[in-house]
RNA sequence: GGCCCCGUGGUCAAGAGGUUAAGACAUCGCCCUUUCACGGCGGAAUCGGGAGUUCAAUUCUCCCCGGGGUCACCA
């Protein structure tokens, strides 16, 4: 028995696996020739950001697209930051945008063949990789930590910058790097704690080269730092995890965000280390934003941006469709053009390649996804609409959702307004929360609830309202026609001195009191309130004649009280 | 500071030695129109800087500058 191996067995006399038991365990996936493997790997600690959605959806594309697997492994070997509850919570969210049927659901709720899928729970499996190497002298037991926190009482950091040298566990610095048998018995038996440190290979001037699926060749120095591979509480760090888990998994490409370019040298030296092949590695761009304050370009914060969180757009009423097209955009920019071409294709059909995939950081635009929303909600008829709302409001506005269920099909024809009726539908409803508002006045509950504030044009003198409302109010009648309806409106117009030929009321504006525009206005608005809306003719038709008479009578006696008032 | 990544309009970006330097969003103007939205047409707006290589550089090389990442018993 050589020294290390009496070592390792002093560390670990319950381990009796080897690292070949467990590969042999796991043997490969039976999939078809390029069927790529990916996960996503969260840790517990908060909600599924939007980066991490983003990192989410590109692994989820690149497995189905080649008839893969895409699988989620819970990364909780970090007690202290872990948020109670968050893991089952982050993957319903995954689940959500990206349904996926191995790994982590929930504590008891795990699917596949390669578990289990919580890394707190394959600590033995660390161990015995860890025990590994310090058997063949590749990483040793560290005790330079004080024995109960997790600072590293050297304080070697401050004498490395101040001589400028890069700053780590390595060199001179590295005190346990080549302790006797003798001198680790000794501490273990003063029950020191202990890390596990791989013993680098580098020495900072020899290079090595990483092929990056996106990034093609990058050069590197050799790692040269003894990282710590197992925290002294026996649990694995992201590296070590990364490692055995993403061999044992076999998964074939990691994509990961560019965060983690600078330590694929530590991970090229493990897998050479364990004479394992390491996967390929496909280092994506992160999600930028502006700072409001200072304008400076930073990474999408939970703790500055709402919306870094994904449910933040769910309770927006954002429809999922929506948010995966336009972080996908963001992802590859092919996919615009592809949409453009295929503009009912499944999102599922497309195929996402990494070549250009961007390089840059790149920013997130709320302007556009809220464009990409319309265009995706403008696609979907009144029914679909209704449905989605609904199930929306019952969550987030049981207002909106108990008008909804009130009378169901009063509601879709409110959503089929310029749209399932239109060779071009409406584009004017980014997310469900605009809805309520924006048809406040198709319920009465609603509409009569606020208070009045006529939205009548500033020029327009209050008689002339009452008496065109006073005359129309005569003609009006819920059963005409589109064109019989707008005909009504021209002759009312018409006789109260209104213009109802726009290139005659251009060339004579003074000969009228206005024109058709100024005049619909008025009937627009004492029916709605406002004077922005989908088609007027329409409204009155699904509002009928009761509701419409009432609002223009309301309207009319609001204006008599007004001019009582000596308001013109 | 060391190491690494990135750098085309306000944003996402196509282009890979020779192009009037695509497209989308945003923005501005016009048209259509009973309002808004939609749609159509048009405008303004970009190759970070400097050296090289070349007949020719946005494109290749180098330097600089700028932005970002990372240097934890976090992932």
């Amino acid at each position: 028995m050589t020294d290390y191996e009496k070592i390792a067995e002093l560390l670990y006399p319950n381990i009796k696996k080897t690292v070949n038991d467990y590969i042999n365990m796991y043997p490969a996936r039976k999939l078809p020739d390029g069927a790529e493997v990916t996960r996503l790997a969260p840790s517990p600690t908060g909600y599924l950001h939007i980066g991490q959605l983003f990192q989410c959806l590109v692994n989820k594309r690149i497995a189905d697209q080649s008839k893969g697997v895409f699988y989620v492994r819970l990364e909780d070997t970090d007690q202290k930051r872990e948020v109670a509850g968050a893991g089952p919570i982050m993957a319903e969210m995954i689940n959500y945008f990206a349904p996926y049927t191995e790994g982590f659901h929930d504590y008891n709720k795990q699917n596949g063949d390669y578990g289990s899928y919580i890394q707190s729970e394959r600590q033995a499996i660390y161990l015995c990789f860890a025990k590994d190497l310090v058997s063949r002298g590749l990483a040793y037991p560290c005790f330079c930590s004080s024995d109960d926190d997790d600072d590293e009482s050297c304080d070697y950091r401050e004498e490395q910058k101040k001589l400028g040298v890069p700053t780590g566990y390595y060199g001179k610095w590295a005190k346990c790097r080549n302790l006797t048998y003798e001198e680790v018995k000794a501490n273990i038996d003063a029950g020191k704690k202990y890390t596990i440190r791989i013993k680098a290979n580098g020495n900072g001037t020899e290079k090595m080269v990483h092929k990056d699926l996106l990034r093609g060749s990058i050069v590197f120095p050799k790692n040269f730092v003894d990282y710590v591979l197992i925290k002294s509480t026996g649990l694995a760090l992201y590296h070590m995890a990364h490692v055995v888990d993403d061999t044992l998994m076999h998964t074939s490409t990691v994509i990961r965000g560019e965060e983690w370019l600078s330590s694929v040298p530590l991970h090229y030296q493990l897998f050479e280390y364990f004479g394992l092949k390491a996967p390929k590695y496909l280092h994506t761009n992160l999600l930028m934003t502006t700072d409001a304050n200072t304008g400076n370009t930073r990474k999408i914060s939970k703790r500055y941006d709402p919306w870094a969180d994904c449910r933040w757009f769910i309770e927006q009423g954002f429809p999922k469709e929506a948010i995966i097209e336009y972080v996908l955009n963001l992802a590859n920019s092919a996919f615009e053009p592809w949409r453009t071409a295929n503009p009912n294709a499944d999102i599922n059909e497309y195929i996402l390649k990494t070549g250009n995939m961007g390089k840059s950081g790149a920013m997130f635009d709320m302007v556009k996804l809220v464009d990409v929303s319309k265009n995706v909600i403008a696609k979907m008829k009144a029914p679909e609409i209704y449905s989605r709302v609904l199930l929306w409001a019952k969550k987030y506005d049981i207002t909106l959702a108990y008008l909804l269920e009130r009378d169901k099909e009063y509601a879709i024809s409110i959503f089929a307004m310029d749209r399932d009726n239109k060779p071009r539908p409406r584009k004017d409803t980014a997310k469900w929360s605009e809805i309520k508002e924006f048809y406040s006045y198709m319920w009465d509950d609603l509409y009569l609830s606020k208070e009045r504030n006529y939205d009548f044009e500033e020029e327009t003198k209050l008689k002339d309202i009452k008496e065109l409302l006073e005359r129309y109010i005569l003609v009006y009648s819920a059963s005409d026609d589109n064109q019989t309806w707008f005909n009504k409106v021209k002759e009312t117009a018409s006789l109260c001195g209104y213009c109802t030929d726009m290139k005659e009321y251009k060339l004579n504006p003074e000969k009228y009191k206005g024109s058709i525009r100024t005049a619909s206005t008025i009937i627009r608005v004492a029916i709605t309130g406002i004077r922005e809306t989908p088609d007027l003719c329409e409204i009155m038709k699904i509002l009928g004649e009761k509701v419409v008479h009432a609002r223009i009578v309301e309207t009319i006696l609001a204006i008599e009280e007004f001019i009582k008032n000596g308001i013109e």
